[in-house]
DNA sequence: CTGAAAGCGCTAACAT
DNA sequence: ATGTTAGCGCTTTCAG
């Protein structure tokens, strides 16, 4: 390996001067930054990063925390994410808990601070104050996707409205002429997905229309759940003209459901998600669906971290994102007798 | 931040000994083994592993180069890399060249042999010998799926025997009756897909099928490009009875599309993909697909990177990943003029 | 503008 | 069994 003394004696100063050279572009005489540069391409020196991030401090890398990356909804911000990180000279970790908090565990502890200079944490089984209590001694940490806007957590976070949401998905049935609902919550990690349904449930509440209780059900973020779950729904509720469901894999699933038992989607029965993952509009029937906007969530809780690692001592302080919107594709339609 | 000296003086020993309890669990006396256990509790400490990896000369971690992750394809891999990877002490540091080779070679200059200490590869753009000296010079680098068994390249790798995979298609296409098949190539990154096609193409000459000039088109991966594909097949040649994709993607695209057209899958054409991801199962119909063994496939690349790292005066040697399987599921049935 | 020197936190001989 | 010491490769004052 060439380190930086090598480079230094082959142009023929010292390693100061080639480190200079490597940052504070202006401190040195251009014939010398020349010769170093020579130096640096003729032995093809790269600068040892772990070396660097000893003598600095910082890692320049971020962690990001994630429960499962099987779930097509994280590639999506992973790609974002590392986009956002490449941009300000970041390297992006992904840290995949298997939904298992104990890994998550072991990631923090391992890596906060030392091989990461921050960590956004998506949902995790991780309770917040234990998380407080490692941001408080290692690295910053933001919670990137906080469903709660209402209620700030003890953590900085990256807010998204999914109240909102789930009320722009109760809006679209109800104007379609829907009464008879169904519901599919997905649990996430630790029920997180509760804004959404609530906020459905509040539009449903005003309009004067009741939630028949046999038609939720709470089950895991899958297709294969939603799968499941939508033939056990319609088989307790066959009256149902409308599914609505917390998250896209969930409503994808039970579309499938639907098909396989021979009720054509959207003309016997609408689906409505949450999220508008890629497949949302490959899969056939097109979904409808709400819109969170995954890149912004991404720069946003990137451009957070970076802020909170170079200013700590910040108290916790909510981001809000753009609101969700609503996507209307081919799996809801009209109500008809 | 808590440091190993400040635990040594913590706990009334020198720095050393608190290094051997934390590694040679044996060399230490029980007592004093207890008392710097307890330090390092009451302070929380944590290895710098920074400090660490400058220390040993390696940094434990290893890098997987991909070209994109929003390929569910990839997502499947990274997660079973990571856990192959962790039971043997490592991170794993994804990299997601977002089809840029440009990326894929900044990512290897910064990393192979500082942050990482070795790096998988993936589908990317960048030429073999260009990888061969890198990996000459800075850390081991392994292809972790070679399309050509036949053809072992200047670089250690896992081999996946597609040819296999694409003439387990043919044959499952020819013992259900089809005659008149189109064929959808994904390209992935420089044109590797091939060995699908020509195993498939040597099956069906065997079987004195001759292939339909018009009815392949070459296309990059994607569900997206697999439906508009489809479409300007099926425009092309009506009269096909059965499409095979050279993967999942492309495959759940064209059953799709063929939806979308009216034509039943798969009373009216069968379709068949390569790989077997999640979504495979997932959609409607469930595709009838060839499985690749991902995740033996990713246990192989990391145990073989890994040695590689420990030995690394090898001659490239290819390892064999197990032979893909057919699944038959949905998509495809006997043909019937 | 360049050099000398100290130190980041840890490991690994080598002494004791 | 434990302490001493010398780095790992880089950054960063501080002198010159």
């Amino acid at each position: 390996m060439v380190t930086l003394a090598e480079v230094a004696k082959h142009a023929k100063v010292t390693a100061a001067t080639v480190s200079n050279v490597l940052r504070n572009r202006d401190k040195v005489r251009p014939e010398t930054v020349e010769r170093v540069l020579k130096a640096i391409t003729e032995l093809g020196y790269r600068p040892n990063l772990n070396a660097r991030a000893l003598a600095e401090g910082r890692s320049s890398t971020l962690a990001l925390m994630l429960s499962n990356i099987s779930n097509p909804f994280y590639p999506e911000f992973v790609a974002a994410a590392e986009r956002a990180a490449r941009r300000t000279g970041h390297f992006l970790m992904v840290c995949n808990t298997d939904d298992d908090a104990e890994i998550g565990r072991a990631y923090l502890n391992q890596i906060a601070g030392t091989l990461a200079d921050g960590v956004l944490v998506m949902n995790t089984d991780i309770a917040i104050n234990e998380l407080c209590a490692s941001a408080l001694h290692r690295a910053p940490i933001l919670l990137a996707m906080w469903e709660h806007p209402e209620a700030p957590p003890a953590l900085p976070c990256v807010a998204v409205d999914f109240a909102h949401a789930g009320a722009l998905a109760a809006k679209h049935l109800l104007e379609l002429g829907h009464r008879k609902i169904g519901m599919l919550i997905g649990d996430g990690c630790g029920g997180l997905q509760d804004a959404r349904s609530n906020g459905f449930r509040a539009v449903m509440h005003d309009a004067g229309v009741e939630t028949d209780a046999a038609a939720v059900l709470q089950i895991r973020d899958s297709i294969d759940a939603g799968y499941a779950a939508c033939m056990q729904l319609m088989a307790n509720a066959p009256h149902l003209s409308a599914i609505f469901a917390t998250n896209d894999l969930l409503a994808i699933g039970a579309a499938q459901a639907l098909m396989t038992m021979g009720r054509v989607v959207p003309d016997d029965v609408s689906v409505i998600g949450i999220t508008d993952i890629q497949l949302a509009h490959q899969v056939h029937p097109a979904l409808t669906t709400v819109a969170i906007n995954t890149t912004a969530i991404a720069d946003l809780s990137v451009a957070r971290l970076i802020q909170l690692i170079q200013q700590p001592a910040q108290p916790p302080s909510m981001v809000i994102a753009p609101l969700p919107e609503l996507v209307v594709r081919a799996s809801t339609r009209q109500w008809r007798p």
